[in-house]
DNA sequence: AACAGAAATGTGACCGCTCACACGAACGTG
DNA sequence: CACGTTCGTGTGAGCGGTCACATTTCTGTT
């Protein structure tokens, strides 16, 4: 049976008060008698009526709906991320529309101001392929806005920030101390080796331990499986001489190990690999994946949390969230 | 700088022209003279101008919003084909709201009653812990639901079926061709083995070529890594003589995997394993798996069209939509 | 008993848009 | 040139709520 909507004007006259009590109960206000507060709730329950949440979004301008933008929701480090944008969120019944940008930059533009127009309260971003400047642009003039992993400079734009630095530096130096030096790695190719953190800190602390790095020994591709894979075997035809690989992700790893085995590298002997998110997949590989852990859970959760702080205070500033990152040691280094 | 909205007034009286024209000009309507449009336009971009959606929504009765109730995002199946809905709404300007359930059915009841109130367009829905007479409710109460993998009857309901029934033959079959006769399977521990299709084509195919199914080899253990690594393990130290696995899942496969090769087990010398769903990683494990496989974001895809399509005509009853699987064999087996 | 002040409730306007309808201008027709 | 049609555009109302303010009722004080 489509009835047609019941409004607060139908609870109002089968309560036998004006609708604006029952705003007033709907909203929890202090003004109201606790006996007609219960003969709207009765009434509530009685004709099982609950606000339009259009009407009110439309007149209080807020949507309790936010946007996250990742590159793509298939990647096990986005989806764990992605539940604890949403667990937080729910629970102070907040909707997230989640929307993939395949790492494309003008899909970002789209999607960005696809949301704005969907008038989201705030969004969380986690990608790299818009400029910074756009990203701006974006914060100047519309919501709020969290920035997973990126350094961006803004009063309206917070950032949570995992120590990826710190991450790529315990990775590199695990595979030092194991006796290599010959260490390749295996990069993102949709950006600029200059800009990536974990590139940063390979070559880092390569040249800390007085190896220099090697640009032939970086390779760009794309961050998924089927990239790890076939850029291993490439890399390993045109320098046998490399004996570990460090990976962007631990999708591009699990793809050079597979890549390897195919080969008839063995890892850990011939050339040990070396992730980076500590995907759950990675304890269970064949050998398992040593990799940087840190919570993608909690990244989400902290994520969303500021988010609603910054509701909460409009004008503050907020220091950047900082998240630890540990060495996980398995079986291919 | 954040300006109050523009609305259609300003559009208006900035091409001077009533509320309505410029109303006629966004919804494409054709009494609406070239010359006025243009000028409408040219206001619409100077002003950069965009319609609320709240406020057509508020209106229109429609949101443009859909719900997609997962059990678990987390899980590589339920992501493929989220991302089918999602890609194939945005084409046509539709957002997504992605709700996991986490296979508690109290929690999908809860999802589905926020989206109602959430007033989404229509539901798709990919899980089976509520009870049909939960979802028949749903469908009779609310709004058009689209349900994949699950066998409800109401004209108000519309299905995407993968044949399971026929994956799980295949799979045993596969199985029983390469000589074993001890085949082991592992199922979801959330719903009753008699409900569950693969589990039921298991003991056909089983019973279909002289094979007694043996209960002692079905167990029951949550749906995932994990879940497929302890039960794994617990079933070979109980019942040495099985010499074949087939999981309810690829996850659990390949936690089977792991947890053969813990005991000393070998794949598939000493055990075959079988996993269903074909996700990305099964290609890439050591040894990769073999699986049933199955176009998960055509999945996804084709419930998204479905769904459009019940929104251009209402009263129609629409016929399941089935999809084919195909077995892929690899290493384990 | 009279009055101020707080507490409880009711009324008008409006959020930004679309719908149904009204209205005048332009058009062809006999 | 009076007529009905079509075309193009404008007006009133309302979607389902909340806000600011007005109004009434209940307190407490002297």
């Amino acid at each position: 049976m489509v009835r047609s909507r019941i409004t607060i004007y139908d609870v109002a006259s089968y309560a036998g008060v004006s609708y604006q009590t029952v705003s007033r109960v709907i909203n929890q206000s202090k003004r109201v008698k606790a006996e007609t507060r219960e003969k709207v709730e009765a009434a509530i329950k009685e004709l099982d009526y609950s606000p339009s949440r259009l009407a009110q979004s439309m007149v209080t301008q807020k949507t309790r709906t936010i946007g996250l933008v990742v590159a793509d929701i298939t990647n096990p480090f986005f989806f764990e991320v992605a539940r604890g944008v949403q667990d937080t969120a729910l629970a102070q019944g907040y909707n997230v529309f989640v929307c993939n940008t395949d790492d494309n930059p003008q899909g970002e533009q789209d999607v960005l101001t696809l949301l704005a127009s969907q008038e989201v309260d705030g969004v969380i971003l986690s990608t790299a392929s818009s400029t910074d400047e756009e990203l701006l642009a974006f914060a100047e003039n519309y919501k709020p806005l969290v920035v997973i992993n990126r350094d961006i400079d803004h009063p309206k734009a917070s950032l949570v920030n995992v120590d990826i630095c710190k991450g790529a530096k315990l990775a590199v130096e695990h595979l030092i101390d194991r006796g290599h030096t010959h260490i390749a790695m295996l990069s993102h190719e949709g950006h600029l080796p200059e800009h990536v953190r974990r590139v940063l800190g390979y070559r880092e602390t390569l040249e800390a331990h007085g190896i220099t790095p090697n640009d032939e020994w970086l390779v760009l591709a794309p961050p998924n499986l089927m990239g790890g894979y076939e850029a291993t075997q490439e890399l390993l035809r045109k320098h046998p001489e490399i004996t570990a690989i460090f990976t962007y992700n631990d999708l591009m790893a699990i793809g050079a190990m597979r890549g390897c085995h195919d080969m008839g590298v063995k890892v850990p002997q011939d050339c040990a690999i070396m992730g980076f998110d500590d995907i759950k997949f990675s304890a269970m590989t064949q050998p398992s994946l040593s990799s940087i852990s840190f919570d993608k859970y909690v990244v989400g959760q902290k994520a969303m949390q500021r988010l609603f702080e910054m509701f909460d205070e409009p004008d503050t500033t907020f220091a950047p969230i900082p998240l630890d990152v540990k060495l996980v040691i398995r079986e291919s280094t």
